[in-house]
DNA sequence: TTAATATCCTACTAAATAAGTAGGATTTAT
DNA sequence: ATAAATCCTACTTATTTAGTAGGATATTAA
């Protein structure tokens, strides 16, 4: 399971990015429209910009705006900021490889299964992007990447 | 990720499975051997034969044997019973389903995608067996199920 | 220059989940 | 009878999740 917080993530990208192009999209209006607890997306929004996915600007007439293309800003990279890892097994993350510690890993039983799982989701999470899922989402059944 | 008592029983029933045949199987050795703490394996072991993977025999020569054959025991099933469902949004769940209550299913934009990987999970995860993982694991190009 | 309207920032909280531990009760083979 | 297992309940401790509170700071516009 995805956390709520990545979530309320792509629930908003999703949505600025539709509104992109004219300004800045307000912490409120995403809030309001999509039923997101205005203080929580605050954080959530600031995370964002903190990883050089928005912009941001302040006071009167402020608000958030992509700092990209939104059909260059993949899924998996939302996911991987918010939540860490995509893969099942700490051992098997390509981002955040931890060993198992307790587990001998070049006899492990059960690595290649979740390797195979990693690389069956990755394809499909780094191929989708922000403007994809503004379209109408279609099951690629041979992913570009 | 998986939680540590998922990765636990999937070694646990690994190492059943390879010992399967002969005799029951104690939680002292499979705690040893695996590096898995003792107690908590117990629980764990427990909790699969309270759902049907396991058969144990109590007092002096007990144990726990599998209740079914190795290849007719699929990775997805030990996960749904471990950690619950397996999908990445509760809406998307086929065995957990719930719905995000804040969102409008029918024009939510991510569940699409998240069914998609859903689905390519579960081709791996739903036909990949106990006896699989014991023998050289290969990914299969075209999964049975 | 002042008021309104945003984001920014730190700290706190409450509930759930994860990862066990403790201490025995019960059952079975010898 | 005794040793060796599983069985069972309750407890604990740490981490993560999902927020909330209360302002500080910046910007626009009247």
């Amino acid at each position: 399971m995805i956390s709520k917080k990545c979530k309320y993530a792509l629930k908003a990208l999703i949505y600025i990015s539709k509104n992109n192009g004219d300004e800045t999209v307000l912490t409120s209006s995403i809030a309001r429209d999509e039923n997101i607890p205005r203080k929580f997306l605050e954080s959530i929004l600031r995370n964002l910009r903190n990883n050089k996915i928005l912009h941001s600007k302040r006071g009167k007439k402020g608000g958030f705006a992509l700092l990209r293309d939104p059909k260059e800003i993949y899924i998996v990279e939302i996911m991987r900021i918010m939540d860490g890892p995509v893969a099942m097994l700490p051992c098997v993350s390509l981002n955040y490889y931890k060993s198992c510690e307790e587990c001998d890993e070049k006899n492990c039983k059960i690595k290649g299964m979740f390797e195979n799982v990693r690389d069956k989701t990755l394809e499909i999470l780094g191929s989708t992007s922000l403007h994809d899922l503004n379209q109408q989402y279609n099951q690629k059944e041979a992913p570009l990447v």
